[in-house]
DNA sequence: CTCAAAAATGGTTACGTATTCATTTTTTTG
DNA sequence: CAAAAAAATGAATACGTAACCATTTTTGAG
């Protein structure tokens, strides 16, 4: 912190009033004569005098703090909803703790978080299972899972992830492609879980056996998902096309096709979920399966937190709809 | 914040110790009596009593938040730098406040900062002559500039632009090309000033006079880099290479590049500065330059200011040097 | 056992603000 | 001009913690 401490009594003594009413100028001027302004502000430029936050925050009980634990950024999910969210949240005046979570830090990211008096806590790192959950409800903070459900059901901003995985299979078998192969994420995390069974519902509506049609579960840092990806190509019947959980996964699948030398779509199909920003590069025009709406989900997901921080709402349960973004990754068999 | 106050006073008086000793319990155990420890350990598991931060902050003169003022994350090499900088700080058991900063949120960023009581601030937003640098100098507050510096040449760790726009240029030079272009930024950004620089050494150096080859200094958001773009494309002579400030540029020229139908590096050579990791991706593999260590400058940036933060230095000016990173979008002519 | 030294604990205060309640000053009204 | 109402200001306090200093308890040496 700086390292003069001009506080508000210092002020108040250089202005010849009381430290109340300094506070009163800087909160309620309208209590306060104008000539009395006049001193005090002049007293707060010349002293230098700024207000502190953390004294301010004890004694209303409010920090202006928003928590988010995000997924990592070398996820592009995770870039669009990281700008939503930080920015949503700074133009309403409040500030973001941010956290990257990974498999490894996650408990030590929870323990700060748990300390650390914010005022409501926006996470996507949540698991189906997860004791945080109700250790959050316990705290008594206002929070919202984004992309992420837990099994009780609530606070939690999601997209169909069901559909999400059933019009992308789909649209591949439509394609015509018969041999196709799943790669998503551990099924402890409602999103992967939703749109496997997605994939295994296109199966089924398509008369095919899903026990025959190889499927991956791989944690999605790009060691393994290589190692996946390296499982397929040694698979008896090469697929002809790879539908990924994720976007994250699929532009990931992208770089490896085509480092092998692989052309996509002609050596391999590759279809996502997510409809990430960085999908539309023309390099990459991944064919995907995200929002129908325009907003991301970040955003809608603060837009919801901020309401039932304001005791607008005090349960949020939404599942937006999803469609088909056709692109270049995708093409007839 | 939470529904229940449970504070180190309601915990001492259930454990029947004083609150001073329930503050030692958690600080200095060694100074307590195994057996007391227990008894207060026991009285903060039932009554569930989490410590108070901003308590501790206030009296301790310490946040712990480390406020970091980023460029926007559509940019990629933001993306980089925040990775490493958001993961440092948590590691050393910190937090961080996170902006985007752009044209338009300066302002209210930095008047939020000002405010905040961050221990200290990692900021990439520094224009050459920025009054900010002295407002921030004032408060008495370690701060550090990445990617960016000032004029008065303190707390920065930066690329060597000059050099990095000059072996750039040099490689496109070296292939053949002879109608070349520039795109970058504002000259108030020491970043862009330094590579442009860079970009005329090379040129003078060749014998080829820079008022003669075309330069376009744009914002960096996608529209204006379109309209950059088109200004190209209707060049008298077009020119078969295309110099990039910065990966982000590149990024997006590629983009547009492929919209339009061209081919990169058939139609047009593409080179970037930053070496962002997304310049890796097999569908991008941008040609670019880049730091010859392994660390990101954001990492490098985040370690200093901590040195600052403990008194190991006091003063920061680094410049990294760099090397190229060739890849596929720049060709022989 | 005794007494000094060491260990353990407690009482009090400061951190800087907003808030509550009391008091003083100013304005309004009849 | 007096009395009541309104406006403006101030004094005291709470927020929850760590730190300082004082006091009590325990330990160890002789």
């Amino acid at each position: 912190m700086g390292g003069f401490l001009v506080s508000s009594k210092d002020v108040a003594k250089y202005a010849g009033v009381s430290q109340t009413t300094v506070s009163r100028v800087l909160n309620t001027p309208e209590l306060v004569k104008p000539k009395t302004i006049e001193k005090v502000m002049k007293a707060i430029e010349e002293l230098n005098y700024i207000p502190n936050d953390i004294a301010r925050s004890l004694v209303q009980k409010k920090t202006g703090i928003i928590t988010l634990i995000s997924g990592p950024l070398h996820n592009p999910f995770f870039v669009d909803t990281t700008t939503a969210i930080v920015n949503y949240v700074n133009a309403r005046g409040y500030k973001v703790n941010v956290y990257f979570g990974t498999e490894d830090n996650l408990d030590s990211i929870y323990n700060a978080v748990l300390e650390t008096k914010a005022d409501a806590i926006i996470l996507s790192s949540m698991l189906y299972e997860d004791d945080l959950f109700f250790k959050l409800e316990k705290l008594g903070i206002p929070f919202i899972m984004y992309n992420r459900k837990h099994q009780e059901n609530r606070h939690f901003v999601e997209i169909d992830n069901v559909k999400a995985g059933y019009i992308a299979t789909n649209h591949i078998l439509s394609l015509g492609h018969q041999d196709i192969c799943w790669i998503g994420g551990p099924h402890e995390i409602s999103t992967f879980y939703g749109r496997y069974k997605g994939f295994k519902n296109a199966l089924k509506d398509s008369g095919i056996d899903a026990k025959t049609v190889p499927a991956f579960l791989t944690n999605t840092n790009k060691n393994d998902i290589k190692r996946a990806f390296e499982e397929i190509l040694e698979l008896p019947k090469k697929p002809t096309a790879i539908c990924a959980a994720t976007d994250a996964i699929a532009i990931e699948i992208l770089s490896l096709c085509l480092e092998r030398g692989f052309q996509v779509p002609k050596d391999f199909n590759v279809i996502g979920i997510d409809n990430v920003e960085l999908s539309k590069h023309h390099s990459i025009a991944l064919t995907t399966v995200g929002l129908e709406s325009e907003k991301s989900l970040g955003f809608i997901a603060i837009e919801k937190l901020f309401e039932v921080m304001e005791k607008k709402s005090t349960c949020i349960q939404q599942t937006e709809s999803v469609k088909l973004f056709p692109r270049n990754t995708t093409s007839k068999k």
